[in-house]
This record gives structure tokens, sequence and C-alpha cells, in this order.
DNA sequence: CTGATATCAGGTGAACTGAAATCA
DNA sequence: CTGATTTCAGTTAACCTGATATCA
């Protein structure tokens, strides 16, 4: 009867699994951030830009399931600190692609041990294979939800833009 | 060489897959959630309270990884809201424990089998063994990340408080 | 004319620090 | 006196909607 109290009540364990890493991983993050003055949003950020540089704030927001004008404030912030520059675009001159700067360069590299650092601990008594399918597991959970869900945004995510 | 690259520059990827997810997840959450007037962080908060009543304000703070002051606000919108009351505990008389109304409860129920539709998108084509794989390796992260981390606050989260 | 980008204005909920009162 | 809880005050980053101007 416990055990039938627990199913009736805790209904969908998996996002709530999710949500508490998460949360978990963001308590930490910040705690690493902190020091450096950027927020674990902004960190994602410049993180994207050193996959694909040259992307616009709009096409940055896309990819974080914001706005533009949030993605905006975001992008003015890290301007401001000195961590990415803003070109406009020759071809268009309405668009301005972003890139990082030295200075973005060196916080990322700063700060990665320690990123990795988390990683490692995350995953403590992980073999390999274990590790691999996790990871495999949260991709194809991250397909399922963009697949039909976010109509507008995702076509460039799912290529990788 | 692009295998070379992309080694050299990703860097954690699974705390960058667990953060896609999460943010797939929350964007869902939010759509589902705007029409009741809640957001994300007071649905969790209530789903906690279904779990566990009677709970103060500072407990559920430890729970959230937030400060007391944070977690003072959202119940104060949730209790100006009508979904939950707050009672003296007779024996101590300045702590305020916490529990759902008939609103609240109703709430939640109204919710669930949106919420419950998220989860089941998210593991879709997934067998009954890979998504019990997928939980359990969920909760070795939040136990590993939690261990000896948070110092503070765990104790009772690992008691399931 | 449309669509995308950027930006300005205004607003809200969420998070923090700091300080203070209450009470076991 | 200490520690935990609550609360008040002030600040910040993050997010939104709505309106506007610019361009391809």
């Amino acid at each position: 009867m416990a055990a039938r109290e627990a199913d009736a009540m805790m209904g969908p364990t998996l996002l709530y699994a999710v949500k508490q890493v998460e949360l978990a991983v963001r308590a930490q993050m910040d705690a690493v951030l902190k020091p450096h003055n950027v927020t674990t949003i902004q960190y994602t950020a410049l993180t994207v830009l050193q996959h694909r540089n040259d992307l616009t704030s709009a096409a940055l927001a896309r990819r974080s399931f914001v706005t533009a004008q949030t993605m905006g404030d975001i992008v003015t912030a890290l301007e401001r600190r000195g961590y990415i520059v803003r070109n406009p675009d020759p071809a268009h001159a309405k668009r301005l692609t972003i890139s990082l700067t030295d200075e973005g360069k060196r916080l990322l590299a700063d700060v990665r041990q320690e990123v990795e650092a988390i990683e490692r601990q995350m995953t403590l008594g992980f073999d390999s294979e274990e590790q691999e399918e996790l990871r495999v597991g949260l991709q194809r959970c991250f397909s399922n939800l963009t697949a039909h869900a976010g109509e507008d945004a995702l076509r460039e995510m799912a290529l990788g833009a």
C-alpha cells in the first residue's frame, strides 16, 4: 500500500529526476562562475559561441528558448563585460554577428577545468559505457521534445546551427 | 580533424545534455502552466508539498537550492493565489507549516494529465527498461552531486524530507 | 508587403545580500 | 548566547509583451 500510494502520487518521475539533477548542477555551476562574475546563462551563451562563431543574437535566442529581446539583454551584458563583440554583417547591415573576444576565450579557458570537475563528480562510479548510455538517453529525450514541439525554432538546432 | 576539433572544444558534454533537456522541458512546462497562472518553480514547490505536507518555507528552500528569502517570496505568491495556507506550528509559534488548500490540490489534479503527456513525449520510443535505466542514471548523478557538495542542506533530502 | 532583426519602453517574477525580530 | 525561522528593504539579472525602425 505504501507502494500504491507512491505510484499514485509521484506522477512524472523522469521529469522530476531531470529537474533535480539540473538544480544540483546549476547550484555548483553558480558557485564556480560567481568569482568570475558571469551567470550560468551568460556562460552557456559563451559556450555556444565557442562552438559556432558569428551567430546573431536572434539565432542565439532561438537556440535557448527565449525571446530575441531577452537574449538582447544578455548579449548586451556580455558585450559590456568585454567577452564578446558585435560586428555588422557586410552583406546585411542590420544583422550583427557576435564573436568571442580574447578575453571571452580566456574566461572559458579559465573556467573549463572547474566545470569539468563538476561533470567528473556527477559521474563518479560510472564506467564509460554507462556514461555513454546516459548521454544517448538524454539526447533521445531532447530529440523527442523538440521534434513536434517548438515548431518555430528547432530546425536550425537539429542541424547544429 | 573535425573530430579532434570537436573533442577539444566540446568539454563537458553530459552537463550540456542535461541542460538542453531541462531547457526543453521547462519550455513545455511553461506552456502548460501559463493558462493556470503558475510558474514552473511555483508548481515544483506545490508538488513537493504534495509529497510531504507541513513543511516550513525554510525547509522548502533547502530542498530547492535557494535562500530562505527567495522561497519566502514564492510561498507568499502561492498563498496570495490561494493554493496554500500557512499555519503556526503549535509547538514552535515562530515556525509556519505550509499545507495545500483544496484549490491547490485541484490545480495539481488539473495539470497532472498535461504534465504526464510531456513525459510521454519525452520518452517516445523508450521501452520500460531503457526508461528505468535513464531514471537510475539520473538518480546516481543527483546522489553524486549532493554527496559532498551541498554540505548544509542535503541530509534531510537524502532522508526524503 | 512580408519577414527577420534589432532596439526602446515598461513590467513582472525570481534570485541575491544585508539587516532585524522572534523564539527554542 | 546560538541557531533557525521569518520578514523587510533594496538590488540585480532574466524574462515577458508591445511598439517601432530598418532592411533583404
